[in-house]
RNA sequence: CGGGGUGUAGCUUAGCCUGGUAGAGCGCUACGUUCGGGACGUAGAGGCCGAGAGUUCGAAUCUCUCCACCCCGACCA
């Protein structure tokens, strides 16, 4: 047990200037935390035991899914990301660790990155040590710190440039045997988050710079959240919009037909869905079609959408190319001769002068509902209409590029989607075999072939869950600590540390939670009862025992949730193994998956 | 990277527009009175006003540069 007076809790009255969001707030007034930085936190005490609580959580339910913890150097030497798939992707978050000698620094000294995520690690590690399919599978995990340097770290330990994350990496023998291993660290990671007493969901996500086939995320569900989430309760389909579909075209959509010869009129000083849309066009945003124009490798492609939808840029990740960007102004004009607001992808006006320089056309499926629509000629200051989709526009492909919009219809039962905004708390990827096959990471079958292993690899942000459940769980007083999570789940309140009998009556209840398997933090600081009730509100120990002169003459002490309004008063006599039985309870009434 | 905002005691901040060398609350120290929901009184300690340069007799205040932090955006033609 420990004693608030021997510990080191430096509670706040008021939030600090630069907190937005209640969790930042509650982080640093109840003693969690201090900043150092913009994105570096040191963990206070009371903040490491909760941290220490997640992790030792995480441990066990990774462990039950086949993960076999490691530990991994976070200075890495530059070349395993030079010889990696994803250098020039992910160079841009990464920091450079130099000798801060004066001056010592030989032109030759090698060169360090400090880790943002370990794949560049873990693969070539894995090519050296196992060599035969009887190795295999394997699930590597570390839980220990990452270095990202945010374009804008924020929200205190939401989006920080250090911190703790646990990360698994699987390898199989094959493809069926690594979506096995995603599964059942699926099933692990729901394990985790309901022990860890928060509500989530696991929605289908994109895979972005990590590549692979397909990957789930898992959100907190919070208004604060960086993520939009859509989900149907009727189905219970749930994912990122930027991965989100939508049945808003019909599987039997029959083509329009042409309704005219196309036409092209002036539109002078026109450059905007918007304009075109007012009189005198008076074009509506969905009778149009947008072109974007974009650089994928070093070529331009376009993508055409519905002119009242907007682009989900990350669906364009399903293209294939390694890099792509917006094309800037003066990129488009020598390849379509005309400025941006002019723009289409009708045949015949595309490829002048040099027809070989797209990458391609892809058009989104929404814009088949358009049928026949007004589209830029290509020519400034004028736009062509009749365009009908399938007779007139140059499309290399169809695709999913849209931002879904909350309302459409679920793609899996057609009842609207709704969206909520979530805090990503972990992560699962089925990568492939993207990494092994750039580190030659091959084994050796039954058939005496050489394959390469199938990897998976899965994150969860450690310190970011903790700041997600008290997001989540809060009041206007402070923190309410699942059980499971709080750095104390006991709080022995001592109005009068002085008097003699009421320290031995704290002593015997402290033993007594504690013999019942509960942390127990005595509150002995000679304080005032108010400032004592305000601390333990804040810091959220979930059970709350108080001592005083008033309830002892009565002969009673008194037990509390911190969750709960109602307030027990136990006779002395009884109060330890009523306090064991309450203790016990929760252990039992802990959420858990068997 | 672009836009906006803010930097004054450990924390929250006033003062800045209109230049005259800094004030409050919380916290801290001591003493006294209090003692079941952040008590009160008295007496204290604590600030090169983010850094540098400039203007001026004189700069927290005006000008310039830099730095840090916070917010918004990162793309849609």
């Amino acid at each position: 047990m420990n004693h608030w007076s021997q510990f080191f809790i430096p509670t706040l009255k008021e939030s600090p200037a630069d907190a937005e969001i209640a969790s930042h707030k509650l982080l640093v007034r109840a003693g969690l935390v201090r900043k150092l930085g913009g994105g570096l936190y040191t963990h206070m005490p009371l903040g490491l035991r909760v941290i220490h609580k997640i992790t030792q959580i995480c441990r066990e339910e990774i462990n039950a899914g086949g993960g076999i913890e490691l530990w991994m150097p976070h200075l890495h030497p530059v070349e395993n990301w030079t010889e990696g798939p994803r250098w020039n992707l992910a160079r841009e978050i990464m920091f450079r660790a130099d000798s801060a000698g004066a001056g010592k620094r030989a032109p030759a000294e090698p060169e360090f990155v400090l880790g943002p995520t370990h794949e560049e690690i873990i693969t070539p590690l894995a090519k050296t040590e196992i060599t035969s399919y009887r190795d295999l599978p394997k699930n590597f995990y570390q839980i220990s710190t990452k270095f990202r340097n945010e374009i804008r770290p924020r929200y205190g330990l939401m989006r920080a440039r250090e911190f703790i994350m646990m990360d698994a990496y699987s390898f199989d023998a094959d493809d069926a045997a690594a979506t096995q291993n995603y599964l059942r660290m699926k099933a692990a990671y729901e394990r985790f988050f309901t022990r860890l007493g928060v509500q989530f969901i696991a929605v289908e996500a994109d895979t972005g710079v990590m590549g692979g086939n397909f990957s789930h995320e898992f959100m907190v569900p919070a208004e604060v959240g960086d993520n939009d989430v859509l989900y149907c309760d009727e189905s219970g389909y749930a994912a990122n919009r930027e991965k989100a579909a939508s049945a808003l075209v019909p599987a039997d959509l029959a083509d329009a037909a042409p309704d005219g010869a196309v036409e092209e009129f002036a539109t002078p000083g026109v450059t905007t869905i918007a304009q075109l849309e007012a009189a005198p066009h008076s074009v509506p945003a969905g009778s149009q079609f947008k072109t974007l124009i974009y650089i994928g490798d070093g070529k331009p492609f376009i993508v055409i959408l519905r002119g009242n939808d907007e682009l989900e840029e990350a669906k364009l990740g399903a293209l294939g190319f390694n890099l792509f960007r917006p094309a800037t102004p003066e990129e488009i004009v020598p390849v379509l001769g005309a400025k941006p607001g002019s723009l289409g992808a009708v045949r015949g006006t595309l490829g002048n002068p040099n027809p070989t320089a797209l990458a391609g056309v892809f058009a989104d499926h929404a814009i088949r509902l358009v049928g026949n629509g007004v589209t830029g000629a290509n020519k400034d200051g004028f736009h062509l209409r009749h365009v009908n989709v399938a007779r007139d526009l140059a499309i290399t492909r169809f695709g999913d590029f849209r931002r879904v919009r909350e309302g459409e219809p679920c793609p899996v039962c057609g009842k609207p989607l709704k969206l909520r905004r979530g805090i990503e708390v972990g992560h699962i990827f089925k990568l492939g075999t993207k990494y092994s096959e750039r580190y030659n990471a091959v084994y050796t079958d039954a058939q005496k072939q050489s394959r390469p292993m199938v990897m998976g690899c899965y994150g969860i942000g450690v310190s970011r869950s903790m700041q997600a459940i008290i997001e989540q769980s809060h009041d206007a007083d402070g923190i309410i600590w699942p059980w499971t999570v709080a750095p104390f789940q006991v709080l022995v309140c001592l109005l009068d540390p002085q008097n003699e009998e009421a320290k031995s009556v704290a002593q015997k209840l402290a033993a007594a939670a504690e013999q019942a398997g509960a942390d127990v933090l005595i509150d002995d600081r000679e304080e005032r009862p108010g400032v004592k009730f305000k601390d333990a509100d804040l810091i959220g120990i979930p059970l709350r025992v108080t001592i005083g002169g008033k309830g002892l003459k009565e002969g009673v002490v008194e037990m509390k949730w911190r969750a709960e309004k109602e307030l027990a008063k136990v006779p002395v006599g009884v109060a330890e193994s009523h306090l064991a039985t309450l203790v016990r309870d929760a252990w039992e009434k802990a959420p858990r998956v068997k």
